[in-house]
RNA sequence: GGAGGGGUACCAAAGCGGUCAAAUGGGGCGGGCUGUAAACCCGUUGACUUCGGUCUUCGAAAGUUCGAAUCUUUCCCCCUCCA
């Protein structure tokens, strides 16, 4: 393979299948291209799941190519069936316009959005799927499709073997995503689709439609699902996903995340997540001996690409101060009280319960108990204790902490 | 449309009149060990509490009973078999 997207693409691990990797491979040399990836609309935020996609389109416009974002406003009011064992909640469409507004920034974050050459298109699949009249759909594009074969798509197969039930509206999806690439094919000049080893069945249908519509070729290519050593599913942790969107997931706590990598998985996460040179990552693999050093240098990169080099920079320091010399950055997350609330004292039940630092206080209750809660690094035995200016350093600052990984600053305004 | 099985906490799954805030496993959280890792060990996992207890929870509602997750009725949902 000569061409040098395709190169890395490989060489970083993303690939995992192509319909047609050496037709690929040609026009990628002859041109500049566009392709698309599709994101589902569920959440008011992707979270790092989605990211494998999302750095395979910032590779793109490294190799000059326009990647095409295609927000499935459409195809969330029906629901993906790939890999799900039962229907999704089905969102009002008020929710998902919601949601692709915010989804929408963090591309504007990752992606080039300066260069005119590279500059991503934004699409929303709503746009012409929600015009579509239904007796010409099932004339024009349903006749191309026959029942045989979507009943051997997995999404399909996979729902109906286990004898889980599969509404006629979640059938259709396939469709209406091969549309959505014969449009693209048509109206944005885009000859590849990208997506996840789960999208290979949707994204072959797009391909044969427009073989059959349009009499041309066009590529799939998919993305290596991600295993962790654990075993685990990427991006969901269980105390909640790790969302891409700042005011859902910090930027230091997102940090954090890539700090705690688990061993077995660093290396793999170099190529994925960074931009670091391929060879480069050999290189530190073999000759960094500390593991831990490639987990910041991890977790800086990976920062740098979603929340730019300040924070990034902000949140390694701030780590650095609060796990090496116990002491405390400034982007540990702050709760604000007010001086007139602190001068009759402020139970610490109340403050930590009312402040979503825990959850209940029975929840506090049970952290003392088990020793650990420290204020100012000193452990919190006392549940009835009632904070006062004098527990501030400085007057100013109280630093709390709950477990040996989670620290807040209490400040005084 | 007919016959049967079932809905229990984050998930899976026991309980089938009181001793049930509900066994057990997984997950989560905390502690220990360590390296902010893994593995392992220990603790914890509804809320409120003056730590004596109190309140709300077992698909929904109504009922029987001194007392219900457990029994009855109606309703909703899921599954299996037959048509």
């Amino acid at each position: 393979m000569k061409n040098a997207f395709l190169n890395e693409l490989q060489k970083r691990g993303y690939l995992n299948h192509c319909t047609d990797l050496d037709g690929l491979d040609e026009i990628c040399n002859k041109q500049k291209i566009n392709a698309y990836i599709g994101f589902d609309c569920t959440a008011s935020s992707l979270h790092v799941g989605s990211l494998l996609q999302i750095m395979i389109l910032r590779l793109m416009q490294k190799h000059g190519h326009r990647p095409i974002v295609l927000m499935g406003g459409g195809t969330t009011l029906i629901g993906d069936p790939s890999g799900k064992d039962s229907t999704r909640k089905i969102l009002k469409q008020k929710e998902i316009s919601e949601n692709i507004k915010n989804i929408k920034k963090v591309f504007l974050k990752i992606l080039d959005t300066k260069n005119k050459k590279t500059k991503p298109i934004f699409v929303n699949n709503y746009d012409w799927l929600s015009k579509l009249n239904y007796i010409d759909f099932l004339r024009n594009i349903g006749s191309q499709f026959t029942l045989n074969k979507m009943l051997t798509f997995d999404s399909v197969k996979l729902r109906l073997d286990r004898e889980q039930s599969l509404s006629y509206m979640e059938f259709n999806y396939m469709i209406l995503q091969a549309y959505d690439f014969y449009k693209l094919y048509k109206d944005k000049k885009c000859i590849l689709q990208i997506g996840g080893s789960d999208q290979w069945g949707n994204i072959v249908n797009g391909v044969d439609l427009i073989r059959r519509m349009l009499k041309k070729d066009s590529f799939g290519l998919t993305t290596q699902l991600i295993t962790l050593a654990s075993g685990a599913k990427m991006g969901k942790t269980e105390k909640g996903a790790i969302w891409l969107n700042e005011n859902l997931f910090s930027s230091y706590d997102y940090w954090q995340f890539w700090r705690n990598t688990d061993d077995r998985d660093v290396k793999k996460f170099l190529y994925f997540f960074t931009e670091i040179k391929s060879e480069r990552i050999e290189q530190l693999v073999v000759n960094e001996k500390n593991i831990n050093k490639l987990k910041i240098l991890l977790a800086n990169e990976a920062t740098k690409i979603l929340h730019g080099e300040i924070a990034s920079k902000k949140a390694e320091k701030t780590a650095k101060e609060t796990f090496e010399s116990g002491g405390s950055g400034t982007d540990l997350p702050e709760i604000k009280i007010k001086k007139n609330d602190l001068e009759n004292g402020i139970k610490i039940l109340d403050l930590l319960s009312d402040n979503k630092i825990m959850s209940s206080k029975s929840d506090v209750r049970r952290a003392i108990k088990s020793s650990a809660l420290k204020m100012n690094n000193e452990i919190l035995l006392e549940e009835n204790k009632i904070v006062q200016l004098s527990d501030f350093s400085d007057q100013k600052v109280l630093k709390i902490s709950f477990g040996k990984k989670k620290h807040y600053l209490i400040k005084i305004i």
